[in-house]
DNA sequence: TCTGGGGTCCTAGGACCC
DNA sequence: TCTGGGGTCCTAGGACCC
């Protein structure tokens, strides 16, 4: 058996724990840039707010249901999904963390799976204040669907026998199945497709011809047969990538340098935080893809590096002669992407016959940097070259603090 | 004015190997 | 007339996830 236990409204909740006078009322939270709605309290949900709903295009609305509005605040959410998952690992000892608010467990051998599932509700909400929702069933993908439907029943539910599990598939809308996504819903709702039950009732072969190995697995498993098993163990990154919107269009080539920069001096934050080396970087650019496509480009460069690195000076130096290869004047550009593939964990970095490394002495600086910005906060110390105005930076108009993360944020007591 | 960011897996087709 | 069989690796594109 397995649970899936999933935080409510999670980003929302987040909030609500510093700031308990947005319990009980709508509250959305926006993603990078102020751009869309990312999450939505219940309250939020029933005024009717769609789940990517663009910010701007909707503050007729978030100001006549006098809706709460936060900025994504992922350093808070990260902590706090830390503390719950936590938490979670005290019930069994196979545990997936599959994202940031969802976390698989494997109950094997456990029986009195209600009373169970209950107990790490109390004990998740009691601990960290996050609310949480509990499916539990013989498979993944029924797993899933126990947690969704647990939501109309208190926050728990166990599917366990044929009769629990095509009651809860009957009325399951096909969309909803973990697995299903925007096309393969149109396809099947084409072909009368729209319960999971009906799904389940397709040909195997059907199955298979229409949705790859991927949808038959998907199928197998609302039979109840386990196909897709627990990940306990990181699989190691394939590629890493840091993209983000500016917080204003521009054609400035001396702006896109600053932005390249600083994004290639995050991405090696990020490969040496994972103890990673990349051995091939790309850098793109992209207008604005919602533009007359007249004026659209997304002009880019995969360059293999000759000695994999994640030193940040040698990062940024390779991603700026890729940028300037690919810039185009004129462009309206809305995004850079500096990303590393090739990724080789640092300790099993081969060396170059025909040249020798010379990295050494920057690998350091990172090391001095990495522990300055640790110690005194990210972004005390970096390049010059990612600017001081950063007039690209993203918007966050509704910031909150780093409670739980940053000393001067700490919460006051009266 | 304004529309997120970061990933995974699978398939098909082409280049190449002996 | 008539041109094999069995592989690997890479890439692009398309689907999906939160």
């Amino acid at each position: 058996m397995f649970a899936l236990a999933d935080c409510n409204n999670f980003y929302a909740s987040c909030h609500r724990l510093f700031e308990p006078q947005y319990n009980g009322v709508p509250v959305v939270v926006l993603s990078n840039n102020d751009g869309c709605v990312i999450a939505r309290s219940d309250e939020a949900k029933t005024c009717g707010i769609k789940m990517g709903a663009p910010f701007f295009k909707i503050k007729d609305e978030i100001a006549k249901h006098n809706i709460a509005v936060f900025s994504s605040h992922y350093t808070l959410y990260g902590d706090i999904s830390a503390r719950v998952m936590t938490n979670l690992a005290r019930f069994t000892p196979d545990v997936e963390v599959y994202s940031i608010d969802e976390c698989f467990l494997g109950l094997k051998g456990y029986d009195c799976l209600q009373n169970y599932g209950k107990e790490m509700r109390d004990t998740v909400i009691q601990h960290t204040g996050i609310p949480i929702s509990v499916g539990i069933a013989p498979t993944k993908v029924l797993a899933k669907v126990a947690n969704k439907t647990s939501k109309k029943h208190n926050g728990v539910m166990v599917l366990e026998t044929e009769e629990q599990i095509s009651k809860a598939l009957v009325d399951y809308p096909v969309e909803d199945l973990w697995g299903v996504g925007r096309q393969f819903s149109h396809k099947l709702i084409k072909e009368g497709i729209e319960t999971a039950a009906q799904f389940r009732a397709l040909p195997m072969a059907w199955v298979q011809a229409h949705m790859t190995i991927v949808g038959l697995r998907m199928w197998r498993e609302l039979w109840g047969e386990s196909c897709i098993p627990l990940k306990t163990m990181l699989d190691p990154k394939k590629g890493m990538c840091t993209s983000r919107a500016f917080g204003k269009l521009t054609t400035d080539y001396a702006e896109l340098k600053e932005a390249t920069s600083s994004y290639a001096a995050r991405l090696g934050v990020k490969l040496r935080r994972e103890g990673l080396c990349a051995s091939v970087i790309s850098v793109r650019l992209l207008t604005n893809k919602f533009g007359s496509a007249a004026l659209e480009a997304f002009p880019s460069i995969t360059m293999p590096l000759e000695h994999p690195v994640n030193n940040t000076l040698d990062l940024v130096k390779v991603a700026l002669l890729g940028l300037q290869k690919i810039y185009l004047r004129g462009y309206m550009f809305q995004k850079v992407e500096v990303t590393a593939t090739g990724l080789i964990p640092e300790a099993e970095v081969q060396l170059n016959i025909f040249s020798e490394y010379k990295g050494l002495k920057h690998d350091r600086v990172s090391q001095v940097l990495d522990q300055l910005n640790l110690h005194y906060g990210a972004g005390t110390l970096r390049l010059a070259g990612e600017g001081g105005q950063q007039k690209w930076k993203m918007k966050r108009q509704f910031l909150k603090p780093c409670y739980t993360t940053n000393w001067n944020d700490i919460i006051k007591v009266r």
